[in-house]
RNA sequence: CGGAACGUAGCUCAGCCUGGUAGAGCGCUUGCCUUGGGCGCAAGAGGUCGCAGGUCCGAAUCCUGUCGUUCCGACCA
């Protein structure tokens, strides 16, 4: 290609919105352009970038068994119902959703799961076809709260999304598997760097569910790991252990303290080690929050407990409920009561919520994990300005308490796998595999005749692998102060050649002419800057642009020679006959370290 | 959903408080100069100031509404 004809557009200033690197260079770069909200329009660069990414993962998922499909991006209502889950995604009011001329209303995919459980049914009828796994990389649709950091987070993205159908959980259990070395392998040809995390598998079925994250400081998880023990999970998930509170001289009966207009737990302690408790402790107070807990049919009043220094988790918090509630359930949707909410559960200002009597809501569940019922704790009144010291939940509650895992765990908190303390980093979730169990094809009655001459529900795994966003991450992972550093693999273009010098210098266009064509010749995608520009603009603009490899041909081209140099590394000089193999064995040599790197999955 | 800010040239922004009919830098076009890190010289094109109302002799500027964008927050008691 050569670069007059590319349309390149590069901004020297950052994007007014761009906050993160991904966001700022391919903006600047020209391979993005915001049409909207959360809505891009793909350049030419992009494209490539993203054609690249897409043939890595069906290559990848190929290998694994995969058979690549198409599905409507418009899916009916009536096929959601099926599922049950058009009443989530509108409670939650995450899929968008269009109507036709008649009125018909439809969903944008968000996934496909109700689709391709309808496809399987009709044709996989035998066990005799099983397992098999459906694929595609396609558009998706969110309704996004908030999207934002450009690419990253968007209302419309490209998505590779694959669904397993088995008859037995062992046959699930090597697909899921082979899907994870499969992810594993593309991760690394893609030049990222991907760990898996065990990750929240919701309250309904799913017997596993692995995230696959890109480390990144910008990443919106958190996720929680010991390198050692190799224990790595999604905060949303994630157990430690955490060591239990010491003793402290609590009162032998509950007692009412005053406590004036002190809310928050550190205050209260504060003021009760001023008041006669020099010894008590956060670790000692009880902590209420209270929430609403929505479902189809009602919203639920929720206290949930945990000690005094920790949080509430509303992910393991939603998931509670949701086993609490059976089939009264699934919570669509948690949320913390206003503070009007708060007066009519408690009776008191918000801040002196506790478990004692007078406290009004349908659910109480507490934390098994930091809460010890026969211990004396802290813990508000439900009167303003007053709390119960000495409280214990095993004698004073006046509500009917739930015991379940609701505490958030944090860096410093033990490895609930070993001996070891678990530290804490962010992630961008690139990845995302899950054993769905049979929950879509009971309910959408999704069978296949068995050897039994019975008719079986299939068992079902889906995954998914960010297409678009994996571009994103890519530049997160790969960039310094000049641009985007691109992994060969993903690269818009492989090589780029710069003449400079000057205009109608024969001699060096020649030079740089005769490199091109050699290295088209040899299938690499390479650019040939024929711009009427100095050097130091084109220089800029590759760097920005991120060609992983430079040959420049210039003022050694009368002593025979170009330079060679690959994007943050060396300049060497090379005869000018020597440069286009040159290029070639790098791109080669990185592309085969890729390749070397994914069979190194185990 | 709640709150705040912003919307002026392709981009980044100034002008608005104190109304008088629009500016800078970059980019773009043309010509000259020539070419090793975006910064040589000159000339030029380009905006009914998001949209709709209102006030006024006169509105980018003041008022109201609306649309859009961005950021923050949604209560851990």
């Amino acid at each position: 290609m050569r670069a007059s004809r590319m349309n390149l557009t590069t901004l020297r200033e950052d994007p007014a919105e761009a906050e993160i690197a991904s966001h700022r260079l391919l903006t600047r770069a020209g391979f993005l352009y915001k049409s909207g909200a959360g809505l891009y329009l793909y350049g030419p660069l992009l494209q490539r970038v993203v054609e690249r990414i897409r043939r890595i993962v069906s290559e990848e998922i190929n290998r694994a068994g995969g058979l690549e499909i198409t599905m409507p991006i418009m899916q009916e209502q009536a096929l959601w119902e099926r599922s049950g889950r058009w009443a989530t995604y509108q409670a939650s009011r995450t899929m968008l959703t269009v109507k036709d001329r008649s009125g018909q209303v439809f969903g944008l995919a968000p996934t496909a799961e109700e689709v391709v459980t309808d496809y399987a049914s009709k044709v996989v009828t035998s066990y005799k076809q099983l397992p098999v796994t459906f694929y595609q990389q396609h558009t998706k649709f969110r309704d996004e709260i908030r999207p934002r950091f450009g690419l990253m987070r968007v209302k419309e993205f490209i998505m590779m999304d694959a669904y397993s159908f088995h008859d037995t959980t062992a046959s699930l259990d090597v697909t899921y598997d082979g899907m994870r070395v499969a992810y594993q392998r593309a991760f690394r040809r893609l030049g990222l760097e991907a760990f898996a995390v065990e990750a929240d598998s919701g309250a309904i079925g799913g017997s596993g569910s692995h995230e696959f994250m890109v480390a990144a400081a910008v990443g919106e998880d958190t996720i929680l790991y010991n390198a050692d023990s190799g224990y790595a999970a999604n905060v949303e998930r994630a157990h430690g252990r955490i060591a239990p509170a010491g003793p402290w001289t609590a009162p032998v009966a509950a007692t009412l303290v005053h406590t004036p207009a002190v809310g928050a737990i550190t205050d209260v302690i504060g003021f009760l080690n001023t008041n006669g408790y020099a010894d008590v402790q956060a670790v000692h107070a009880l902590k209420c929050v209270l929430f609403v807990a929505k479902t189809a049919t009602a919203d639920h009043t929720v206290a949930a407990f945990v000690r005094g220094d920790r949080d509430v988790n509303e992910v393991k918090l939603t998931n509670a409920i949701t086993r609490l509630l059976g089939d009264a359930g699934p919570v669509l949707n948690l949320r913390p009561m206003t503070p009007d909410e708060v007066r009519a559960a408690t009776g008191a200002e918000p801040g002196f919520a506790g478990p004692g009597t007078g406290l009004k809501v349908h659910l109480a569940v507490a934390d098994k994990l930091t809460l010890d019922p026969a211990a004396p704790t802290v813990a508000g009144a439900n009167k303003t300005d007053h709390h119960l010291v000495g409280f214990r939940l095993d004698r004073d509650a006046g509500v009917t308490l739930t015991w379940d895992d609701l505490v958030t765990i944090r860096a410093g908190d033990g490895d609930p796998k070993g001996t070891g303390v678990l530290d804490e980093k962010r992630g961008i979730e690139v990845g995302h595999i899950f054993k769905l169990g049979t929950k879509y094809s009971v309910a959408m009655g999704a069978e296949y005749l068995g050897q039994d001459q019975k008719r079986h529900p299939f068992i079902m795994g889906c995954y998914g692998i960010g297409t678009s966003r994996v571009a994103a991450a890519a530049v997160e992972q790969h960039h310094d102060a000049d641009g985007i550093r691109w992994p060969v693999t993903i690269a818009p273009y492989q090589v780029v050649i710069v003449p400079t010098g000057k205009p109608g210098d024969a001699a060096v266009e020649q030079a740089a002419e005769g490199i091109y064509q050699e290295l088209l010749s040899q299938g690499i995608d390479v650019i040939l800057d024929d711009r009427d520009q100095k050097p130091g603009v084109k220089f800029k603009d590759w760097d920005l642009v991120g060609i992983p490899y430079r040959i420049v041909a210039g003022r050694g081209v009368a002593e025979g020679l170009v330079e060679v140099k690959p994007r943050g590394g060396e300049v060497a000089n090379l005869p000018i006959a020597q440069a286009a193999a040159a290029a070639a064995i790098w791109i080669k040599e990185r592309i085969a370290e890729r390749n070397a790197a994914a069979d190194a999955v185990r």
